[in-house]
DNA sequence: GCCAAACTATTAACATGTTAAGTAATATGG
DNA sequence: CCATATTACTTAACATGTTAATAGTTTGGC
């Protein structure tokens, strides 16, 4: 009993996922980062958070979640933990109690300014390996498969 | 004080960071597929083993790992709660009883197809609002990085 | 001014990511 | 054969991902 309509239409190839693809291409990536992340004793998460801070100085939390693509509850943690350990600061918005602002301190800086170099070096290796003209190409896609599927939301 | 040597380069923009580039454009993928596998009562990593298991059958537990993007502590419990809910079954190597063969079963295979269709559809929505051809160069360009970076390893 | 609705951040609960340690079975060298 | 190293999987511990619920503020209509 198949109905009189148009089957289905085959399951795609499991090799043909788009989020796998995604997924598997930034593991390749992120296993050059991991070995000077783990080095410095910080996530992943955690270099987003002090690298957005240092770039844009005192934001509140909820645009510091945009920018580094965490989902707030993770980043609530993250910053428990960043505050307790010293590397950023955070107090009430004088304007509205409900916000948050959050800084880099100066040790937060000072690991920064630490990890960076071998970070640029990581960089610097793939984009030899994969070509940088490739790499600028690939930022330009992917920001534009971003932006077609946030279009649509509206 | 900077020394003598060239100056360590400048930061790269925050912008500029391919693991955030390829983990947002991941994001506005899963956000289209989130609904449905909600609506099903699996996670993305639980479908991503139905998966794997529906195509390739019969499967030992590390090459499944890496079929499906996932670490093995991780996949030990995905099948631990995939076992308990009847969606797959496990059983030793006749060969070797080190190795864990893993099925999926009838009501898995059940699952997967009834979810199936609104996975295509969401497919077909991603290509409609990005084109198909771009679809397809990306999943070239993820490939040739992920097999660029893989290489250096050995 | 008062109250319901909207907003911001946090907490809770469960699932996974990540690294290290543990367990059992198998392969290897002597 | 046996001691040992290796392999395959699991468990443990801590951090994050995801969704829902909570608590404290602010806003708008009345």
């Amino acid at each position: 009993m198949n109905g009189d309509g148009p089957p289905d239409p085959p399951m795609r190839d499991f090799s043909r996922s788009l989020p796998m693809a995604l997924l598997r291409a930034r593991e390749a990536v992120m296993d050059r980062f991991r070995p000077s992340l783990r080095d410095f004793g910080i996530t992943e998460q955690q270099w987003r958070v002090l690298r957005a801070l240092h770039d844009r100085g005192e934001v509140e939390t909820g645009a510091l979640a945009g920018l580094c693509c965490l989902l707030t509850p993770s980043l609530s943690r993250i910053l428990k933990h960043l505050e307790s350990t010293g590397l950023v600061s955070r107090r009430p918005a004088p304007s509205d109690q409900r916000r948050t602002l959050v800084a880099i301190s100066p040790d937060g800086r000072a690991l920064l300014e630490r990890r960076a170099p071998y970070s640029e070096a990581q960089y610097r290796a793939i984009e030899e390996a994969f070509g940088k003209e490739r790499i600028d190409a690939l930022y330009e896609t992917l920001e534009n498969l971003h932006n077609a599927l946030e279009q649509e939301k509206s």
